[in-house]
DNA sequence: AGGATGATATATCAACTCGATATATCGACG
DNA sequence: CGTCGATATATCGAGTTGATATATCATCCT
C-alpha cells in the first residue's frame, strides 16, 4: 500500500523521505500521519526490489554563500569531522537521501495502480489513492476503478440497511452511529456516481473527436490544457 | 484497540472467538474484518493480564434439548457434559472457548473507554467504537469524547479546506477526492453537533428532574424505557 | 451414496504499520 | 545562550492483517 504512494509520488520527481511524508500528509490527507517506522522500511524495501535508487546529498540550502561556520567544536567529532573532510558548503540541514524511480519501478507501479491489491478489502484509502493517480490509468482501467469501488460501498450501504433494520436491539448511540454511517455510505455512492457518469462522459467524446485509444494502452497521457470536471456540490 | 471491543462485548455476556468477530462485522460495522491473527491473541492477551476468563465446552450446539441455559456460569458447561452422555447425537461443531469478563476486566474497560487510547490519533473506528459504548460512559465523560472528536474533525476540516484552497496543482481527479472528504467532514461534524446538542438537553433535564448522579459514578445506567432520540435526518 | 462447498471454530505465520524513541542539524524566539 | 520547533534519518516493540492449516458438521449437487 506505502509502496503505490511511495512510486506515484516519485513519478512525478525525485523526493527524500521526509517530504515524501510531508506531501502525503498535507497534499492528500490520506495517510494521516504516515509513521517514519513504515516509510524509511518501506523505501529500503523498494530500493532492494530495484524499484527506486537513492543518492546521497550532503546539504545543498538555499543559502549558496557560504559563511564558514566555524567548527562548533563542542558538536559530534564525527559530525564534524565528516562535514569538513567532504568540503562541501554545509549551508543546510542535514544530509539527505534522495530517491528516484527506476523503469522497473514505474513498471510494478503500473502493475500496482492496476490491480486491487489490498484485495477485496473495503478500504477507502486505498481507493483514494488510486484516484489520486487515476490519470496514470488508462481510461477503461479508470472506469473499471470506480465501478469496482461502487460495487464495494453498495455492498456496504446493504450491509449498513440491514443493521439499521435490526437495529431495536441498539441503544441510541449506536443506533445513530449505524444511522450516520448509511448516510455517509450513501452520501459516498452518488459521488461515486457523478464520477462515473462524467468519466463516461468524457470518454465518448475522446471517442469521437480524438485519435482511437488503444484499449492495452496503459500508459500515462498528459492531456494537461482539459479539465473533465466533477465539481458541482449537490443542490 | 481490540481490547477495548473485546471488553465491551463481553460485559453484555459469554462469547467465544468466532462469535466476537461476528458480532463486531455483522453488529456494527466497525472493524469490517477483524482477522483471527488479531483476535486469539488479544483473547490471550487479555486472559494472561487476568482480564478474561476462559472455559471450555465441548460443543452444545442449538438442537441440543435445552437451548443453552444463558446463565453464564457454570450451569452451561454441565449441561454440555451431561447431554453428551446421554446419547444424544453429539450435534455440534467444535469443541470452543468461551470467555467471561472478570472484575479485573470489567475495571480495564472503563479505564479504556475513558482514555482516547490511540492517543491523538485522528481515527474513525476508535471514536465509533467508543460511542457504541457510550452508554457505559458518566453523562460528563460522554460528552467529553464527543467535543474532544469534534475537535479532532474541526481540525481536519481546516486541512481540508486548506487543501481545497491551494488545490490548483491538482488534477481533477485529487481535487474531487479532496472535495468530497471536505463535504464528508462536514457532514461528520454536524451530526456530532446534533448528538453534542442532544447529550446536553437529557443531562440538564436529568439534573433537574431525576436523581442526582454522583459525577464518579461511572457504572453503566439501564434506562431502557427512555430514548434521547438523535435521529432526525438533516433537511 | 458420495463429493464438493461452505459455515463453524481455533490457531499460527510472515509481512506490514504504527507510535515512540534516539540521533543530529539548524533557525528563531525570548 | 539555552530551549523550542522544524528538518532529516533510523530503529524497536507491539499490534494488525491476510493467508494458511486443521478440524467438524450441514447442505447442496450429481
Amino acid at each position: 500500500m506505502l509502496d503505490l504512494a511511495i512510486l506515484g509520488l516519485l513519478q512525478e520527481r525525485e523526493f527524500h523521505g521526509y517530504e515524501i511524508r510531508k506531501r502525503l500528509r498535507d497534499d492528500l490527507g490520506l495517510f494521516a500521519n504516515i509513521s517514519f517506522g513504515s516509510l524509511y522500511p518501506a523505501l529500503a524495501r523498494l530500493e532492494a526490489a530495484g524499484a527506486v535508487v537513492s543518492s546521497e546529498l550532503p546539504g545543498p540550502g538555499r543559502r549558496s554563500a557560504e559563511p564558514v561556520p566555524a567548527t562548533g567544536s563542542l558538536g559530534g567529532e564525527l559530525a564534524a569531522f565528516r562535514s569538513r573532510r567532504d568540503g562541501t558548503p554545509r549551508g543546510t540541514k542535514r544530509a539527505r537521501k534522495v530517491y528516484r524511480i527506476t523503469d522497473l519501478g514505474r513498471k510494478q507501479f503500473e502493475e500496482l495502480l492496476a490491480s486491487d491489491e489490498p484485495a477485496g478489502t473495503d478500504d477507502a484509502r486505498s481507493f483514494g489513492l488510486r484516484l489520486a493517480f487515476a490519470r496514470h490509468l488508462a481510461p477503461p482501467a479508470r472506469l473499471g476503478l470506480l465501478e469496482r469501488r461502487r460495487a464495494q460501498l453498495a455492498g456496504r450501504l446493504a450491509a449498513d440497511r440491514a443493521r439499521v433494520e435490526a437495529g431495536s436491539a441498539f441503544d441510541s448511540y449506536t443506533r445513530s452511529l449505524v444511522e450516520h454511517s448509511t448516510e455517509t455510505t450513501e452520501h459516498d455512492i452518488s459521488w461515486l456516481d457523478r464520477l462515473i457518469e462524467s468519466e463516461r462522459l468524457e470518454q465518448q467524446q475522446q471517442q469521437q473527436t480524438g485519435p482511437v485509444v488503444r484499449p492495452d494502452d496503459t500508459r500515462p497521457r498528459r492531456r494537461d490544457g482539459e479539465d473533465h470536471t466533477v465539481k458541482g456540490t449537490v443542490p
